[in-house]
DNA sequence: GCCGTTTTCGGCCCGACTGTTTTCAGTCG
């Protein structure tokens, strides 16, 4: 079994908090986290790219030591050098850091002088009154690190990107009202539009910073004070979300945006850029000889270090800024370039809504076709359709069909890939159907070798349209099912089959990084709200947030054909 | 540990806020 990217880069991580706890040269551990990001968004596997004889320090900030290394993991599965520090120091320590308020340097004198290794010899010892006879460790910060523990236990997780909009929107109607603030956005990895967000970065322009703090401190959802200063506050909502707003002058409004936009990794190369240019770049402006030469805006910003306008999907030091060098910037997808939904549900099985009052709410949206993908009988528990309920179906299809004006509405299934790899449908219903969104609903815990092989024997069956949800993933419920992604995608590259983006909030499945995979090799992709309501064809624009981070423009995505070029797509053969 | 239009050695992004201090370390983003 070959070693995954995520294993290597969890090695280096781990590897790059225990050599911080023990002090070692901080830009050393910059290097490891450095290159576990770097392999974390890599679209090949590192293991393939040794095996093809690649020459792994072309990857920026892996040199020869690094190579080493990587090459060594991938040979035996460890680390050496982490075994080595783990026999120094405990390996749980790393876990501890995670808490808010304990940076390297507390939990070593934590580990040290406490003999402290985990959340709960922690608290214990705060309980007893021992932290605070530490050297730098005073009341205050005692029950600060014990507000840390209980936030930790109640919020580990991050967020859905869909459930951050709610509370995003409801802040920034609160702060446009009020007269001091001239511009508000929320920034962060909201603005990237990661599948999953952590906590909120708001920023805000204005003369009077500290009225706006104070303004902002006045919103009725906040639950807690973590800090205020007079340009920056951080929060707590009562929902246990945390919320930092900044407030910065106008003329420091795009500086500032790229700053808390982020990614930290993105900040970081391109204000290396600025100091090659001998240019300082900060929250505020870009500086030269300390004379502010920039900075309104974020295209001002890239344009000193002569770059163009990036993305904030794309801002997470994976290429963009090489691409960006030489004007190879993706031009990414938008919502308004799609055509239609290939992948929806009726009241026939799990949907809420009929297939008039689905082909209607298209309708409206200006859709030019949708595909109604009811599931097959194997999903039992949603009383999936067999061969004679779906010839009922069609026969409404067409009916509707008659009426409708401006749609058209598609004949399709959801159809089950069993665990032999066959179809749970036979061909000859599969062919009266303009196209199949084919996915695995059982026995999850195949072999990634057996569940890759089960794909493939599926997609040779030439019916075989659309893969949905490749991975199975469920955010914060489950994780995704083991397969071999590069070789599926050739698989469906070869066999004309695509691979869908399937755009509900907690599936986002491909993710950004699979997304960018598949556009590299050519295979093409469907954008797919898998709705089982009106409401849900919402979604729409989640799946495309999705397909942006991972550099999608239009002509990847069959689903901004017109309808008169999609059908060559669908029918394969 | 990486890297090179000042460099193969000596740098490495930059600033706000808190708490425990008497001038700053630690943490965070």
């Amino acid at each position: 079994m070959t070693v995954h990217n995520a294993e290597i880069a969890e090695k280096f991580n781990h590897l790059a908090n225990l050599l911080e706890i023990e002090g070692a040269n901080p830009f050393r551990v910059r290097a490891y986290r450095n290159v576990a990001r770097i392999i974390g968004g890599l679209t090949k596997n590192i293991a393939d790219m040794l095996a093809e004889g690649e020459d792994l320090t072309e990857l920026p900030g892996v040199g020869k030591d690094l190579a080493e290394k990587i090459a060594t993991i991938v040979k035996t599965k460890n680390l050496p050098l982490l075994k080595q520090v783990e026999a120094r120091i405990p390996a749980v320590l790393s876990e501890l850091m995670k808490i808010e308020g304990l940076g390297p340097k507390r939990v070593q004198l934590l580990y040290k002088k406490l003999k402290i290794t985990n959340a709960d010899d922690l608290k214990t010892a705060i309980e007893k009154g021992r932290l605070r006879k530490l050297r730098g460790f005073g009341e205050k910060t005692e029950q600060n690190i014990l507000q840390g523990i209980l936030h930790r236990t109640q919020y580990a997780k991050r967020m859905k990107l869909a459930d951050a909009f709610p509370i995003v929107n409801s802040l920034l109607n609160y702060l446009k009202h009020h007269k001091e603030i001239k511009q508000v956005e929320c920034a962060g990895s909201f603005r990237r539009r990661k599948d999953t967000v952590g906590d909120l970065d708001f920023l805000a322009t204005g003369k009077n910073s500290e009225k706006i703090i104070d303004y902002f401190l006045g919103f009725d959802e906040i639950g807690k004070v973590l800090s205020r200063g007079t340009t920056r506050s951080t929060v707590h909502l009562h929902s246990g979300i945390q919320v930092d707003l900044r407030v910065v002058p106008e003329k420091s409004y795009g500086a500032a945006l790229v700053y808390f936009t982020g990614s930290k990794a993105h900040n970081i190369a391109i204000r290396r850029i600025g100091v090659q240019k001998k240019l300082k770049i900060n929250e505020y402006g870009i500086y030269k000889r300390n004379k502010y030469v920039a900075g309104k805006t974020e295209a001002d910003v890239y344009k000193q270090i002569n770059l163009p306008y990036i993305d904030p999907e794309l801002r997470e030091d994976r290429g963009e800024i090489e691409a960006a060098k030489n004007h190879a910037l993706p031009n990414l997808i938008t919502l308004s370039d799609i055509r239609g939904d290939l992948h929806c549900h009726t009241k026939a099985t799990d949907g809420d809504s009929s297939l008039e009052a689905m082909a209607k709410a298209a309708e409206e949206l200006g859709y030019e076709y949708i595909a109604i993908t009811d599931h097959s009988s194997h999903l039992a528990m949603v009383h999936g359709l067999d061969k004679k309920a779906l010839i009922k179906q069609i026969k409404a299809i067409d009916r509707i069909n008659k009426k409708l004006k401006k749609l058209v509405v598609l004949k399709s299934i959801e159809v089950d890939i069993l665990e032999d790899g066959s179809l749970d449908l036979p061909d000859d219903i599969l062919k009266e159907l303009d196209l199949t969104v084919c996915s695995i609903h059982s026995k999850f815990n195949l072999s990634p070798k057996k569940q890759t092989e089960r794909t493939i024997r599926a997609m040779d069956n030439l019916y075989f349209t659309i893969l949905a949800h490749p991975t199975g993933r469920l955010i914060n419920q489950r994780p995704p099912y083991l397969v071999e992604m590069e070789r599926i995608m050739m698989a469906a590259k070869e066999r004309g089959c695509i691979l869908e983006m399937n755009a509900q909030p907690e599936r986002l499945d491909l993710n950004d990084i699979h997304s960018k995979m598949a556009k590299e090799k050519g295979v093409k992709l469907a954008i797919s709200t898998d709705a089982h309501s009106r409401a849900q064809f919402a979604y729409m624009a989640y799946g495309v947030y999705q397909a942006r981070r991972g550099w999608i423009e239009k002509p990847d995505v069959i689903n901004t054909l017109p309808l008169s070029q999609l059908g060559k797509i669908l029918h394969r053969s």
